[in-house]
DNA sequence: GCCGTTTTCGGCCCGACTGTTTTCAGTCG
């Protein structure tokens, strides 16, 4: 049972309360508490047996704190279990379906007897849906369309595929002269690993041709909605589109309020109304105490700030903050306390220590990959060419190591202008051995270990086997961790906090692999790895030497860790860090 | 259901758009 589990079984909670028409309070208890644990960085099931207060966390009550130490111990939740005897289960996912919220599975379901998606869709094919009251053609039209959608929805879009498709709309939008300002928000901005759908604002006075060149983009495939300030496209790629359209003087509000999180603009606006102020996406108001104003006028109160994000959060005495720390994991408590981390940045890295040459199944030469690094004005880099279990990337054995190496001496001596690291990513076999003899390993400047096979060993064995591989001395990094590679294969099953804690005593440094498929470790991960005294290694796994500019998607998930310049390994000077090799 | 530099009770963030509405509910972000 992870903290995965956890919180989805609470959002089903949630869901289902919903449904039955509960207090919307105590249904957003459960959403809360669901938020917090989905984000914790330490598992929930480590706090239970060790009894720690889980009512620490927050959002978490005596209540939820009982349904916790429940499921971590039975797997099962009795409330759910009730709950599902009044409302049938497959509802939650009704819910799911866009313009079907809690209210209208209640009725289609109480109405119609409608208790999944394909009943639904018989039910809207034959035309019942219409003839519902608070329904009608559209809606029943609207319905059809959106399970259509559901069925065909890709997962969320990695954040790299979504800058293919941003970059050009935003230059398109550029060019409408009555576009003054426009910027992107939302999870984009907070650079998660995957965005859902992108939030565009824009700053125009003639709204009406903004919106006009925003539904003409040719690679929109239908208007969702197009109203005065607001309007939504889906592209042909089946990637959503949002743009809001408001007044300068609401600039830097909208920017905050659009960014978000929700739940980091939640706290905002707690803090905010704390203090006699009003914070929506027009600006920050003085309210007087007068709320049924605002619900009329939205401009109602004094104007204090809005024109730029700064004067948001100054407004409520907090300092800016970066974008990818806004998910309420802490960060409002660090800027009251002016303990905001300082980031680490794109321009800190000083070298990159994952890649592959054409020795193994990179795509060019080790100069060339050198040029390459040499260009990003890189100290330092390392070959790190996959070892022979992995025979179809045409991994290397000791003789063939020993060959790279040749090659190696000869370009260092040609190119003192970066150091050339000797280096291999070296396999974990499926019983905790390493794939190369250890008088080679004893010769590299730096041993990456990583799996990538049997990934679907048991739990217990796949923990044993990561354990064994990283308590080999010779070891100074695990590579890409969990495995996982996003949409596409989940990580592997393993103890990965005991893994973390491992490596914390073995002076193993764990990687943060940048290419935008894996981003292994993740956020809360890397988190919990700092947490516990670990360094980390941000590196690209470059296969060409174009993958070498992935470490931006790299940086962007260490800057969401709270990670800083001393966090990360291959910021450091070439003689730190080969200090910190010499174990 | 959670929470507390007013509080153990009474609050809990704010606004836009659509569709089916004759004045607003539901949904979404």
């Amino acid at each position: 049972m992870e903290n995965i589990d956890i919180a989805r079984m609470f959002e089903d909670v949630a869901a289902l309360l919903e449904i039955q028409g509960a207090n919307p309070f105590r249904i957003r208890a459960y959403q809360n508490a669901a938020r917090t644990i989905e984000s914790h960085t330490t598992p929930l099931r480590k706090l239970v047996t060790e009894g720690a207060k889980l009512t620490d966390l927050p959002g978490v009550g005596k209540d939820i704190a009982g349904y916790i130490t429940e499921l971590v111990e039975t797997g099962e939740l009795g409330l759910f279990k009730e709950l599902t005897e009044k409302v049938p289960p497959s509802l939650i996912e009704l819910t799911r379906l866009p313009g079907v919220g809690a209210k209208k599975t209640k009725k289609l379901w109480e109405e119609l007897g409608i208790e999944t998606i394909d009943g639904l869709e018989r039910a809207a094919n034959a035309g019942e849906v219409a003839d519902l009251e608070g329904f009608g053609a559209k809606s029943q039209q609207k319905i059809l369309e959106g399970i259509a959608a559901h069925r065909r929805r890709q997962a969320r879009f990695r954040i790299s595929d979504a800058d293919q498709y941003v970059e050009p709309l935003i230059a398109y939008m550029k060019e409408e002269k009555a576009v003054e300002r426009i910027e992107v928000a939302g999870s984009y901005r907070r650079r998660r690993e995957t965005v859902g759908d992108i939030d565009i604002l824009a700053i125009a006075s003639e709204p009406g041709q903004v919106m006009q060149r925003f539904t003409s983009y040719p690679d929109v495939s239908r208007v969702e909605l197009a109203g005065d300030t607001k309007g939504t496209v889906v592209l042909r790629s089946g990637l959503q589109v949002d743009l809001r359209i408001l007044p300068p003087q609401s600039y830097g509000a909208a920017l905050q309020y659009f960014t978000g999180s929700k739940e980091h603009n939640v706290k905002l606006r707690k803090r905010a109304v704390a203090r006699d102020l009003r914070v929506s996406e027009y600006g920050v108001f003085l309210t007087g105490g007068e709320e049924e104003a605002a619900a009329a006028d939205p401009y109602a109160g004094e104007f204090v700030a809005g024109w730029e994000e700064g004067e948001v959060y100054e407004a409520v005495e907090l300092a800016w903050m970066a974008p990818e720390l806004r998910e309420d994991r802490g960060e409002i408590e660090a800027a009251e306390r002016g303990q905001l981390p300082d980031l680490i940045t794109l321009d800190d890295i000083r070298g990159d220590l994952q890649m592959h040459s054409t020795w193994s199944d990179g795509k060019h030469s080790i100069e060339e990959m050198l040029d390459g690094c040499v260009e990003r004005g890189y100290e330092y880099f390392a070959v790190t060419d996959h070892s022979k279990a992995l025979a179809m990337t045409g991994g290397l054995d000791a003789a063939k190591l020993r060959d790279q190496w040749v090659e190696i001496e000869e370009i260092a001596s040609r190119r003192p202008e970066i150091r050339v690291l000797r280096s291999m990513e070296v396999d974990i076999l499926a019983d905790g051995g390493l794939d190369l003899e250890d008088e080679m390993l004893a010769q590299l400047d730096v041993v990456l270990v990583s799996v990538h096979s049997k990934f679907d060993l048991p739990a217990t064995k796949q923990t044993e086997r990561i354990l064994k591989a990283i308590q080999h001395p010779a070891v100074h990094i695990l590579a890409h961790p969990t495995g996982r590679l996003i949409n596409r294969r989940d990580p592997m099953e393993f103890d990965l906090d005991e893994v973390l804690q491992c490596a914390a005593e073995c002076d193993v440094i764990v990687e943060l692999n940048a290419h935008p498929e894996r981003l292994d470790l993740r956020d809360t991960h890397l988190m919990r790895a700092r947490e516990l005294g670990l360094k980390v290694v941000i590196s690209t796994d470059a296969h060409r030497v174009a993958d070498l500019g992935l470490m931006r998607y790299g940086v962007d998930q260490a800057r969401r860790a709270w990670l800083g310049r001393d966090d990360v390994v291959n910021t450091y000077p070439l003689e730190k860090l080969l200090t910190i090799f010499d174990k």
